[in-house]
RNA sequence: GGGCGUUUGGCGCAGUGGGAGCGCGCUUCCUUCACACGGAAGAGGUCGCUGGUUCAAAUCCAGUAACGCCCACCA
C-alpha cells in the first residue's frame, strides 16, 4: 500500500466491506466457524423497529451500543448472535394503509377486512425492509439471515398459546370498563399508550337547577372542564360530610339537568373533594373513569353520548351530529343564553393524547379484554430485586418498581384489523365460548357456526414474547435445544419510555412461560438523543436528524463513535451534528497514523517479524529489570493475538506497550458497566495523545536508525496499531477493518470482525511503571524547552543546551531513565544535555524551569528578555508560595496531623519540602536578574 | 401531589473526600518529509446558592433556586 490518500473516505469502503462480511457469514451464530463453542453464547435481541419506521437518532444510538457489545463478544470468540426483525406495529401500519386508501377515496370498510389485511401485508413487502437496510448502512452486525417478524407463522402460534394459557388460567378476562379511546384510530388503548399533556383550558362553573328549591337554594353550581359531557350526566355528587350540602342531601334533592330536561339525583360520595371547585361534581358515568366508579356505587345509569369518532350521538338531544369541540361551544352558548354560566376560571390540566396520532383521548365505557396483572407482576418485581435482571444505570429500577407495584390491568383488545386476532370463539346459538389454539368453525356443544372475536391484540402483547418467540418458541422440539442453550439473552438495550410498554412485559411473560427464567441479564437504558438545544426531537418540531444523512456526510464509523462517546450514565445526549467534526477528525487521525506506518514499512514482513530473535537492547546502559526480561522471554506472549511480536527495547517501546496494556484492562472493566462514553474517550486519548503525539514521534528516530532499530520500530508500530484497531473495531468497524486488512500483522484471520480481542492477561506483562515514569520526565523536559522557545521566539532550528537537576526521591533511577532518552531529547527538542544529576548546577546565562522532580536550566546566552523572565519567575514563585503556605497551615493543624492517613501526611510534607526548595531556587534566580 | 435527573471555564461534557480535567471555541507561532480534519505554546473556572459533617468537600448530608423528564382519575 503506497498510495493512501490524505483523508479517509468512508463512502468508498463501507458498502463493499459490509457486503463482504455478510457473504462470509460472520454475523451468524457460529461466525463462520470462528466462535469457540465451549464459551457461553452471547445473544441480544434487537428491539424490533416498526415495519413502518425509518431510522431516527434514538435507533442510531441504541443500535450502535448493541453492535459495540455484539462485535466485542464476537471478537472474544463467544458464539454470538444479534437477532433482528420488525414489529407489525398494529396502529401505525394500519394508519399508513388507511391513508393510502384514503387517497383513492376509500375506507377500510369499503374494501373489507380480508382485503385490508392483504393490503397491509403488501405494504409490508414494499416498505418493511427500509429500516433493516438502514441498519446495514450503519454497520450493524445483526444476523440478517433469519430476520424475524412479529406475525411470522410460529409467532402466531406463540401468541395463541400465551392467550389461551392465560385465558384458561383466568388471567385474561373481558370486562366493561372506562378505557382510553382514540376517536381517530377508533380503538381502545392501554393506559401507558396515552401521553398526558398539560393543556391551557377553563373551568366552567355551571348552575344546575334543583327540581324543588331546598330552603333558599334554587340551584347547585358544578365545576367542569368538559361542559359538553353534561349531556350524559346522570347525577351530581357531593361529599357526604360537606356542610354546604347536608340540607340538600337530607331533602333528597334532585336536579333538572339543563338542556336535556332530565331529572337526576344528588348523591353523596367520599370521592368528592370538598376543597375543589364548588364541592359538587357532575357525574358522567360513560365518559369519566371516576364517574364510572361513582355510578357503580350508586347504581346510576350510564348514557353514552358519543359515536366512536367522538361525534354526539342520538343521546345528545339537539346537539346530535356535532363533533366534541363544536358540541362544547354549542353547549356553552346555550347555557350562557339560559343564564346558567355562573363564572369561568382559567385552568390548566393534563389531557390524554394518543401516542400514535396525538388525538385527544376519549375516556369511554366499553367492553374490552384485559390481562390481570397483579399475579404476573409480583415475581417480575422479585427478579429485579435480587438482580437476576439488572438495570443500567441502576436508578431505572426505581421507575420499574414504582410502576410494577402500582400496576393496573392491561387492556389488550384493539378495534383494528391489522394484528393478531383474538383467538376467542363464540357460539350465538348456545352461548358457548372459548379461547382456542386452532381455529374451529362449529360449536363443540351444539354444532352451530362459531364466530371469532373481531378485535386484535395490542401490539405489545406480541412484542412481549420477542426474546423467546424469535427462537421459535413454542415450536418444540426443534427449537427447544436452541432455546435452552441460548436463553436468557445477555443484554436488552432500549429507551426509557419503553420500560413499561415492553421491558416489564417481557420479564413477566418470560417468567410465566419459560419456567421462571428471565429474558435477559442486563437492561441498558440509554440516554435520549435531544437536539443541540436540549429539546426532544420530534416531527412537529421539525428538529429531527436523519442518521442516514450523517452516515452519508461523515460515514457510519464517525456517527457511531460520536454517539457512543457522548453516552454518560446521567445525562441525556444533546446532539449537535457539528460536533461530529471532532470524531471525523479522529477518524482522519487514525487513517493518517496508519498511512504513516504503511509508508515506513519498507523491508518489513510479518513473517520476518515472527522470528523470535530478540535484538540486543540498543542502549546497554539500560539493564532494565523486570519488563525487558519478561519480554525477552519469547514464551511470555502467546502468538495467537497477532503474530507480530513487539520488542520492548527502548523506554518508548516499553511505555507505549504499558499504556496499551492499561488501556485494554480499562476498556474491559468499563465494558462490564456499559460505560460507553468513557471507553470512547479512553480510546481517543490513547490513540491520539499517546500513540500519535508521542510514540510515533519517538519511533521516527528509530526508523531512521540502524537496520535493527528500524526493524524493531516497524514491528512495534505494526503491533500497537494492530491492537488499537482491534480495540477500536466495535465502535468503528469499517475504518479499522479497511486498515487491518492491509496491515502486515501476520494474523491469518480473514477479517478483523472475527479476529481476536486483545488479551488483557497476555498484555499484562508489559505493565511497566518505570517506563511510564520515563515518559513523564521526558515530556516535562521537552515541554519546558518548547515553551521557553515559544516565549522568546527562538527558532526550533536553534539548538539549545540544558542542564537538569534531579530533585525526586529516586534520582538514580530518574537519571538512568533520562539518560536513556537522550536521543529523543535531542531530536524532539533540538537540545543537548550538559549535565544531568542531582547535583547539577545552573549554567551561566540560563533560565530555570521547574517541573515535577526536575529543575531544568536552559542556556539562553544573549537571548533573554530580562523583564519578561523576571515577570515569569515572579509569577511562578508566587504560585508556589501560595501552595506552600496552604501546606504549612495544613501541617500545623493538629487535627490534620493526628487524623489524616499517614501517606497523606507524608505526601504533604514531601510536597512542602519540594516547594520550599523550589522557592529558594526561584528567589535566588530572581535576585540574580534584578 | 409524588419521583428522577441536571447545575463545573464562552459552548458541550468528564471528574465521588486530599487542592479541578477533556473537546470545541479563543490568542500566538508553525504549511519541516502521517495528518492544517494537523503540530506547538498560551489565556480562561471562588465547581448554582445557603448551611452542616470532616483535619480536609466539586465530591458526603440537609435545605434552597433554576431547568428538564417521568408517574398520578381533584371534576
Amino acid at each position: 500500500m503506497t498510495e493512501m490518500p490524505k483523508n479517509y473516505d468512508p463512502a468508498a469502503i463501507e458498502a463493499p466491506l459490509f457486503a463482504k462480511w455478510l457473504k462470509a457469514g460472520y454475523f451468524e451464530r457460529d461466525a463462520a466457524g470462528f466462535a469457540d463453542l465451549q464459551l457461553e453464547p452471547y445473544t441480544i435481541v434487537i428491539p424490533p423497529p416498526n415495519v413502518t419506521g425509518s431510522l431516527h437518532m434514538g435507533h442510531a444510538l441504541n443500535n450502535t451500543l448493541q453492535d459495540i457489545l455484539i462485535r466485542r463478544a464476537r471478537m472474544q470468540k463467544r458464539p454470538t448472535r444479534w437477532i433482528v426483525g420488525t414489529d407489525h406495529a398494529g396502529i401505525a401500519t394500519q394508519n399508513r394503509v388507511e391513508s393510502k386508501l384514503a387517497k383513492e377515496g376509500l375506507t377500510r370498510f369499503d374494501v373489507g377486512r380480508e382485503a385490508f389485511v392483504e393490503a397491509c401485508w403488501e405494504w409490508r413487502e414494499l416498505y418493511g425492509s427500509t429500516i433493516i437496510e438502514q441498519l446495514k448502512g450503519m454497520g450493524c452486525s445483526c444476523d440478517f439471515t433469519s430476520e424475524k417478524f412479529t406475525m411470522d407463522k410460529n409467532y402466531v402460534q406463540a401468541i395463541r398459546k400465551v392467550f389461551v394459557d392465560w385465558y384458561h388460567a383466568g388471567l385474561i378476562y373481558k370486562g366493561l370498563r372506562i378505557i382510553n379511546w382514540c376517536p381517530r384510530c377508533t380503538t381502545a388503548l392501554a393506559d401507558d399508550e396515552v401521553h398526558h399533556l398539560d393543556v391551557e383550558s377553563h373551568l366552567w362553573y355551571v348552575k344546575y337547577p334543583l327540581v324543588q328549591p331546598v330552603g333558599e337554594t334554587e340551584y347547585l353550581v358544578v365545576a367542569t372542564t368538559r361542559p359538553e359531557t353534561m349531556l350524559g350526566d346522570t347525577a351530581v355528587a357531593v361529599n357526604p360530610t360537606d356542610p354546604r350540602y347536608l340540607a340538600l342531601l337530607a331533602a333528597g334533592a334532585q336536579i333538572r339537568l339543563p338542556l336535556m330536561d332530565r331529572v337526576i339525583p344528588v348523591v353523596a360520595d367520599d370521592y368528592v373533594e370538598t376543597s375543589f371547585g364548588t364541592g359538587a361534581v357532575k357525574v358522567t358515568p360513560a365518559h369519566d373513569p371516576n364517574d364510572f366508579e361513582i355510578a357503580k356505587r350508586h347504581d346510576l345509569p350510564q348514557i353514552n353520548i358519543f359515536t366512536p369518532e367522538a361525534y354526539i350521538n342520538e343521546n345528545g338531544g339537539q346537539f346530535v351530529g356535532l363533533n366534541r369541540d363544536d358540541a362544547r361551544l354549542a353547549v356553552l352558548a346555550e347555557l350562557e343564553a339560559l343564564g346558567l354560566i355562573d363564572h369561568i376560571e382559567e385552568y390548566s390540566h393534563a389531557v390524554g393524547h394518543c401516542y400514535r396520532c396525538d388525538t385527544v383521548i376519549e375516556p369511554w365505557a366499553s367492553e374490552q379484554w384485559f390481562v390481570a396483572m397483579a399475579d404476573l407482576a409480583a415475581p417480575a418485581i422479585e427478579v429485579v430485586r435480587d438482580k437476576q435482571v439488572r438495570f443500567n444505570p441502576q436508578r431505572w429500577e426505581k421507575v420499574y418498581f414504582q410502576w410494577m407495584e402500582n400496576i393496573r390491568d392491561w387492556c389488550i383488545s384493539r378495534q383494528l384489523w391489522w394484528g393478531h386476532r383474538i383467538p376467542v370463539f363464540y357460539c350465538d346459538q348456545c352461548g358457548w365460548q372459548d379461547a382456542l389454539l386452532e381455529d374451529q368453525s362449529h360449536c363443540p356443544v351444539c354444532s352451530a357456526e362459531l364466530h371469532q372475536d373481531e378485535d386484535v391484540l395490542d401490539t405489545w402483547f406480541s412484542s412481549q414474547l420477542w426474546p423467546f418467540a424469535t427462537y421459535g418458541w413454542p415450536g418444540e422440539p426443534e427449537h427447544a435445544a436452541d432455546l435452552a442453550r441460548n436463553y436468557p439473552t445477555q443484554v436488552l438495550s432500549t429507551a426509557r419510555d419503553i420500560i413499561f410498554l415492553w421491558v416489564a412485559r417481557m420479564i413477566m411473560s418470560s417468567l410465566y412461560f419459560l419456567d421462571g427464567s428471565v429474558p435477559f441479564a442486563d437492561v441498558i437504558i440509554h440516554p435520549t438523543v435531544l437536539d443541540r438545544f436540549g429539546n426532544i426531537m420530534s416531527k412537529s418540531r421539525g428538529n429531527g436528524i436523519d442518521p442516514m444523512d450523517l452516515v452519508g456526510e461523515f460515514g457510519a464509523d464517525v456517527m457511531r463513535f460520536g454517539l457512543a462517546a457522548q453516552v454518560t450514565g446521567t445525562q441525556d445526549l444533546k446532539f449537535d451534528r457539528e460536533k461530529l467534526g471532532v470524531y471525523r477528525n479522529f477518524a482522519t487521525k487514525i487513517h493518517n497514523a496508519a498511512r504513516f506506518i504503511f509508508m515506513n514499512l519498507d523491508g518489513f514482513t510479518a513473517a520476518g517479524s515472527t522470528t523470535n530473535t530478540v535484538q540486543t537492547p540498543v542502549d546497554k546502559t539500560l539493564a532494565l529489570e523486570a519488563a525487558s526480561a519478561a519480554v525477552a522471554d519469547s514464551t511470555a506472549v502467546q502468538t495467537d493475538i497477532s503474530t507480530v511480536q513487539p520488542e520492548a527495547l527502548t523506554l518508548a517501546d516499553r511505555w507505549i506497550l504499558s499504556r496499551l496494556a492499561r488501556l485494554t484492562a480499562q476498556l474491559n472493566e468499563q465494558s462490564t458497566r456499559f460505560e460507553f462514553g468513557s471507553q470512547a474517550r479512553a480510546l481517543y486519548s490513547f490513540f491520539w495523545n499517546e500513540f500519535c503525539d508521542w510514540y510515533i514521534e519517538f519511533a521516527k528516530n528509530q526508523l531512521a536508525g540502524s537496520p535493527a532499530e528500524r526493524a524493531s520500530a516497524q514491528r512495534n508500530l505494526v503491533f500497537v496499531l494492530d491492537q488499537a484497531l482491534r480495540l477500536l473495531h466495535p465502535m468503528m468497524p469499517f475504518l479499522t477493518e479497511s486498515i487491518w486488512l492491509e496491515l502486515p500483522h501476520g494474523d491469518t484471520h480473514p477479517s478483523l470482525v472475527v479476529a481476536d480481542w486483545p488479551d488483557q492477561q497476555q498484555l499484562a506483562v508489559y505493565l511497566d511503571d518505570q517506563a511510564e515514569r520515563s515518559s513523564d520526565l521526558l515530556i516535562a523536559v521537552i515541554s519546558a524547552l518548547r515553551s521557553t522557545r515559544a516565549r522568546y521566539r527562538i527558532s526550533p532550528k536553534t539548538a539549545l543546551s540544558v542542564s537538569i537537576r534531579l530533585t525526586g526521591n529516586d534520582t538514580a533511577t530518574d537519571a538512568r531513565l533520562l539518560t536513556a532518552l537522550g536521543e529523543q531529547l535531542t531530536s524532539l527538542a533540538n537540545c543537548q544535555v550538559l549535565e544531568l544529576s542531582k547535583d547539577a548546577s545552573q549554567p551561566e546565562q540560563s533560565v530555570i524551569v521547574l517541573a515535577d522532580d526536575l529543575e531544568i536550566y536552559i542556556v539562553l546566552a544573549g537571548l533573554i528578555d530580562f523583564a519578561a523572565e523576571l515577570a515569569r519567575l515572579s509569577k511562578d514563585c508566587q504560585a508556589r508560595q501560595t501552595d506552600a503556605e496552604r501546606l504549612q497551615k495544613k501541617l500545623a493543624n493538629p487535627g490534620f496531623t493526628s487524623k489524616a492517613a499517614p501517606e497523606v501526611i507524608s505526601k504533604a510534607q514531601d510536597d512542602l519540602e519540594k516547594l520550599t526548595a523550589e522557592i529558594n531556587g526561584l528567589q535566588a534566580q530572581i535576585a540574580e536578574l534584578q
